[in-house]
RNA sequence: GUGAGUGUGGCCAAGAGGUUUAAGGCGCCAGGUUGUGGCCCUGGAGAUCGAGGGUUCGAAUCCCUUCACUCACCCCA
């Protein structure tokens, strides 16, 4: 038996509720902070994703899903929304409308990882980018955005966690400081941190290993080595936060997996799981546009991860929905009935009222039945009977309250119903 | 890439070498007096017990291999 491919899921009927919801929320919220939604290819030239989010990061190392089409050209399918999004900014010369460009997406991304609890082959994020603005106002509207749309969602109990991680001016000598550290210390340390003491010595810092932990909590601070230029925009961006009534928490060890991040990097985390289930997670990227060839141009955003978000929704166990839309199911009893039937739903459906034919050939008891559990506020049961006063039987599920309406009255009938 | 666990009808799941022609529940289909649902009752369909090989008179049950899934690490949403 074919099973869909490892990492991932098909969204069946049943699901789509809660999908549905989150997008037209998403877009609501994004609409409320002027954000307008753009469509990219799920797949990029590879050097879009090489060479915004780093050559050695793990992601583009080993996590990417990159073809060559029947053409020689190197694909890769969608790893992360931001260098889509910015590719799209520089080719369509977005530097020409009203700075910042505000954007959000919702799409399917794709790393080749082993899956688990909250990590797929293909999830899917919404995301959002403000380009054109190094402004520290943006980077708090865009984590406003972040919380205030989760906040919409019912998910009060999260951590905002925010930091910064300086620029190409003062990152070097921060992490010269913290290899200086982490040398002094180099006996107690794992495997994996002895890599990243060369290799990537900011992700020291979330290292989880508990013999390494005394290390972490002794390292030196990013904030405390920012250039004056990052001090006064981290300094600016809190206030900005605080204006907006949110109230971050400073987490030191926050860093982030894209080497195009600059100054403000940010999670949104939930109470339990930590940093391991991140929720939201970004930053901002002074560097990016210019990384793919782009005019220098400021930006910032964030992704956020639509499964874990949905599933954290779900534990909230607020199965919420309003009423159920009209649905009308149709039984009928007889070849003449089926016809008539046939063109009782076309009517319904016309009025946009949902409307199903029973099976036919069932007893109308099996109809009856079929109606019920579909779902259906009414029955429009056509038989004989029917057929020859030229009446039929609408009868109302919840409380099987019947009436007889005319041929292609039944709408307006259902209608009167609420 | 590393480590651990689990694979029995669509779903949940008994069984642990021989009354298994593999329980039970959910779901599905039908029927419960002549054309009416949700509860209840009865019946029915549906499984080469993940796959391949081996041990044995006999394997869902033991061994090997393999695949898939789950969880954790790495990393990330």
């Amino acid at each position: 038996m074919f099973t869909s491919p490892r990492g991932t899921f098909d969204v069946l009927p049943g699901d789509q509720p809660a999908w549905r919801m989150f997008e037209r929320r998403a877009s609501e919220v994004a609409a409320l902070f002027g954000y307008g939604r753009i469509d990219t290819p799920q797949f990029e030239d590879a050097r879009v994703f090489a060479r915004g989010i780093g050559e050695v990061t793990d992601i583009v190392e080993k996590e990417t899903y990159t073809f060559e089409d029947r053409g020689g050209d190197l694909l890769t399918l969608r790893p992360e929304g931001t260098a889509s999004v910015v590719r799209a900014y520089i080719q369509h010369g977005m530097h020409n409308l009203p700075q910042p460009v505000r954007m959000f997406y919702i799409c399917p991304i794709f790393r080749y990882e082993r899956p688990q609890s909250g990590r797929y082959r293909q999830h899917h994020q919404f995301g959002i980018e403000a380009l054109g603005d190094a402004g520290a106002a943006v980077d708090a509207e865009v984590i406003e955005l972040g919380w205030r749309f989760l906040e919409s969602l019912g998910l009060t109990e999260l951590s905002l966690l925010v930091n910064s991680i300086g620029d190409a001016n003062c990152r070097p000598p921060y992490v010269d400081s913290l290899q200086t550290h982490y040398g002094k210390h180099e006996g107690t340390l794992c495997e994996d941190c002895l890599r990243r003491l060369t290799r990537n010595p900011l992700r020291l810092l979330d290292c989880k290993q508990e013999g390494c932990q005394p290390v972490v909590e002794t390292a030196p601070h990013m904030i405390d080595y920012l250039c004056g230029e990052c001090a006064a925009h981290w300094e600016e961006m809190n206030g900005c936060l605080a204006a907006a009534g949110l109230s971050p928490r400073i987490e030191h060890t926050l860093v982030r997996g894209f080497d195009y991040y600059t100054r403000t990097v940010f999670e949104i985390v939930p109470p339990v799981g930590g940093r391991t289930s991140t929720m939201v997670g970004g930053g901002r990227y002074d560097g990016l546009v210019e990384e793919l060839d782009g005019r220098p141009t400021p930006g910032m955003g964030f992704g956020m991860g639509i499964e874990r978000a949905l599933e954290a929704v779900r534990a909230l166990g607020k199965a919420s929905d309003a009423d159920a839309p009209p649905k009308v199911v149709i039984a009928n009893l007889g070849a003449e009935a089926a016809l008539a039937g046939i063109a009782e739903a076309s009517r319904l459906r016309s009025a946009g009222i949902a409307a199903v034919l029973a099976p036919a050939g069932r007893s109308l008891r099996a109809q009856m039945r079929y109606a019920s559990s579909a779902g259906a506020t009414h029955a429009l049961i056509i038989g004989e009977n029917e057929i020859r006063a030229g009446a039929y039987v609408l009868r109302r599920m919840s409380d099987g309250e019947q009436r007889e309406v005319a041929a292609g009255g039944a709408a307006a009938a259902v209608r009167g119903d609420g």
